[in-house]
DNA sequence: AATGAATGAGAATTCATTCAT
DNA sequence: GATGAATGAATTCTCATTCAT
């Protein structure tokens, strides 16, 4: 699971009102918004959020937003690019040292799982994309779907990944899987006192992964071969 | 799979002004609010519809709609109550006669499909539900996965799917699974013209379902009395 | 000095929300939001003013301006048009019955003066539409001075007014003069105590009267037959 | 036509920060804030101007604007002052070695018209004045119609004008046809192509000439004695 | 002298909901 | 049962002005 060139991502963001680079003391608002409104929109969502909760949480004046976003959907947009950046790189970490490629299917999915489950009212906020900026979304899933055929696609070369699996539709039907369970077991799920889960119930997860190594496993002879 | 008791919701509507029934006239305004408010949730989603916008396709006086429901929200939950109702009808009726129970869960699949491939925005209402009543989110999933783990329950009885899996978790994972390709292949698919795709891809389709043999399929020799 | 067809301006206002008629309260309430507008415009003028100092003088909801006007500009133009009527109506009443023409002309300049002495700051919200909306001023000074070049035209007929001068220039200057000498003489005009006057200083009025008695007249001899 | 003395007006622009003088730097910055100010509040009104789009327009940095202005309003001030020394002396300009007083007169008005043609927006700015400042616009009318009186006055004695006039009643007369007459036919007059006139309608100017010639001439015979 | 980040009062506008008819 | 006029809390966004650097 290779992570695509994010070379435009990491442009040096510019001031909106003068010329650009943003001086250290923006810099350090910018981001002071941005957490604000990462702990605003995970707790209230999207329409519950307004600009005047984010800027008091962020401690600044409510006219400073406007120096840094354009507007409440924009720094929306913002927060889950910058979500995705930290989703992936959870992921990718966690893949690092995996022996084979299945292994670091495998490691993968635990690190999508270890992010949710460390921020899952962050999660929610990525799926309220769907409905706040779909095209954002789109990016979202397009990239880390990205990384995962790449990764199914070596697999199969080698031999570790049924050949007959369309590497795309493979990708997108795991992170569908990955989304509802994180949101079934992680999201809802309380326990006696209604306080949830640190991390993925172990059986869960296992589970899980049984399914996922039944349907990439290669079957037995008959493949190989036949399929081109 | 079986749809479980709907008792509590088939119960009669009755009026909130006078004491119960809901007169014929009362009966027909009701459903015309409903319909209406399908047509507008799918087409501007949950936020941008309003309450006018609503009665105004409903052909109805605006204060009329609060003598049938108490509030944007609970229209909305009644809707996705509905459409529950309606995509598991879809499910069961495609699974009538199937031959093997594995050949049910392909048909109940392909239901699902059909009936998100004819109402895309309505599907996306469902979704919505998430931001707007997650309770009514989660009978919605409950319902449809009770269906599901019924089937795959039976069939792991009688050797057609896999023994070690776990049903619960595998309906989840399954259900994922369906709404991400769905979103992604019937939702943001669009031909060179921009025009939606009538039913999902038959490659598509079938990509999956390959994804999803491989993973019900029970596993050669080692099964059976290995697990429970 | 004939008022114009104002047919259109006479249809009956209809509602935004439903079709169309306005009821009885309906046609109450903006005509109270056009008083309020009126005064508040007046005294504060255009960029003073806003919608909720119009809703509370008018003694009404906030939200219940925006069932009668589109915007703050919406109601200012209304105001204008609605001042407009007003205008050529005490215009063409103090011209009723005049011996001649140019008798005629006399009075309804003393009309236009009598209306802006007694709303002097009404007058300055008209001209402040020429910067809030210049299309309706223009329409404003068209109006009225279409009704000015019909009578200059009638009288130049008759010989009252000599035949020389261009109806339509003249009707503009007539205009600029009134304009000007109303906002000299009545609007910044203050006695000792600082208290505008009601009407017209007699002598400047003459003075005025003069120098358009001057224009006007006929030129001994030289003309009648010379020109046209 | 004599410019009253300006004295106060040109005496020299003092540092807000420090002391006195203003350095050269100073005054060329102040002088780019002014034009700036002028193009800006020019295209766009007082409104809708903003101190950042005059201090962008500049080339300089928003504080710096403070430095050398109080307020918004006070830059329009400074503005409109500007301007009117430059009307005023576009007229003297023009009455140079005209060859009676009447003549005089009529090049004046073209020095005026020309200023206006040349500078329509610019003259815009001035009437806007009524809304932004009063107390400036009155100034600035007042300025011109001295200059008029003066003029007038000295045309009646020696018999080129109409000795029953009032000067002062005339001298705003004049300026009011002046100001209405550019509007209509400067202004707001457009060609086919929607391009603005460079200069008045040469009919117009005539049309609008007689008109005042007829006002002005001194009535045959019957004045000199009669009045006063 | 110059700068631009920060501020917050204020403005327009929307819309779910109520209630008198 | 049906209606639609009225309401006001709440929201987003603008911009003149200040002040530490």
């Amino acid at each position: 699971m290779t992570t695509p060139a994010d070379a435009e991502l990491d442009a040096p963001v510019v001031s909106k009102a003068t010329g650009r680079p943003l001086t250290k003391r923006g810099e350090a608002t910018r981001r002071r918004l941005l957490e604000a409104a990462e702990q605003v929109f995970a707790e209230q969502g999207y329409h519950e959020a307004s600009i005047v909760k984010i800027t008091e949480r962020a401690g600044i004046g409510l006219g400073t937003f406007y120096l840094y976003f354009d507007s409440k959907q924009a720094v929306f947009e913002a927060l889950v690019i910058d979500l995705n950046k930290r989703v992936r790189h959870s992921m990718s970490e966690a893949m690092i040292g995996a022996a084979s490629r299945l292994e670091a299917e495998r490691a993968g999915f635990a690190g999508f799982f270890r992010f949710t489950a460390a921020h899952p009212a962050l999660y929610r906020v990525v799926r309220e994309a769907e409905f706040v900026s779909p095209e954002t979304l789109h990016l979202h899933y397009t990239r880390i779907v990205e990384g995962y055929e790449e990764g199914l696609r070596a697999a199969q070369q080698v031999g570790d990944v049924d050949r007959r699996l369309d590497p795309t539709v493979t990708a997108w039907a795991l992170m569908g899987m990955g989304e509802l369970i994180g949101m079934r077991f992680l999201l809802w799920e309380r326990d006696a006192d209604g306080v949830p889960p640190e991390e993925l119930d172990a059986h869960v997860f296992d589970a899980m992964m049984r399914f996922i190594d039944n349907a990439l496993a290669p079957r037995g002879g008959m493949e190989g071969p036949t399929d081109a």
